[in-house]
DNA sequence: CTAGTTGCAAAGAGTTTGCATGGCG
DNA sequence: CGCCATGCAAACTCTTTGCAACTAG
């Protein structure tokens, strides 16, 4: 019984939207750059079609959304296929840099806090906000 | 030479919302919640001035806003001055419910991130994802 | 041929702004 | 009385949806 599944094309706009992500490696993009980029291209792809694929692939993991504090246009970043689910990450709020962490210490959090807490933390939507170490050292505010 | 203090009135409005705001302690609320509570009040505030009130409140550091993972309204939180600067918050992406959570694990954290990373993490910020205890047990997906 | 996909335009949702009126000091 | 605050409605921004045409398998 194959539950999942169910049924999906590969289609011109799905590729070039993917490729296009994969490419920026870790850094994020908006919506916005992302319409703009392919309007530049003239690669033909409509704005919703960029809406419903970056939902689908950030519901399989494959990309990540945030959503700044703003609460302006989201910011979509690739993850791939299997590289940064495992770990954490946090993001400058001077600079705006984005670290991966790997880190035991933040491994037990996870599951202290389904033991003790009874929450099931989503790595993959969790970002630490903080100063990161090069913003703290130069000017300490 | 009164460099601050452009000049504020206070008003009837300002002081039910910031009332009203101080009243719910930790919880949050939603721009559309504040609304409609003051509408049963038959207070007599326009949701404009509500919007207005929250930037300012914001900007003096008096509440938080938080924008959640699926971007629509903001919520925002009563910090007073020093409620809830202390702890982390968690939130279920199934119910929306914002859990404040009290650790001494998570405590360590803060210290570790520091010194073994050189990050200093912004605890009004940052909120971890995940899902519930209420939520887990039920359906378990 | 069938079912998923695309994209335009229109609808929604949340927030901000223009402007005339009202209220604090 | 001067100036800030208020609030209605309209404008805006970002995102989603309706629907007919299109296309991969």
């Amino acid at each position: 019984m194959k539950t999942r599944r169910p049924a999906s094309y590969s289609t011109r706009q799905q590729k070039l939207i993917l490729d296009y992500l994969a490419s920026l490696g870790d850094s994020h993009v908006t919506v916005f750059q992302l319409v703009r980029h392919f309007e530049q291209e003239a690669a033909g792809i409509g704005q919703t079609t960029i809406y419903r694929h970056l939902e689908k692939l950030a519901a399989r993991g494959i990309i990540r959304k945030y959503v700044l504090n703003d609460g302006k246009s989201a910011c979509y970043q690739y993850v791939g296929n299997d590289v940064c689910r495992e770990h954490f990450h946090l993001t400058c709020e001077q600079c705006g840099s984005l670290i991966h962490l790997d880190c035991e210490l933040l491994d037990t959090i996870q599951g202290h806090l389904l033991r003790e807490h009874g929450f099931q933390i989503n790595k993959l939507k969790t970002v630490f906000y903080g100063t990161c170490g090069k913003c703290l050292s130069p000017y300490t505010r």
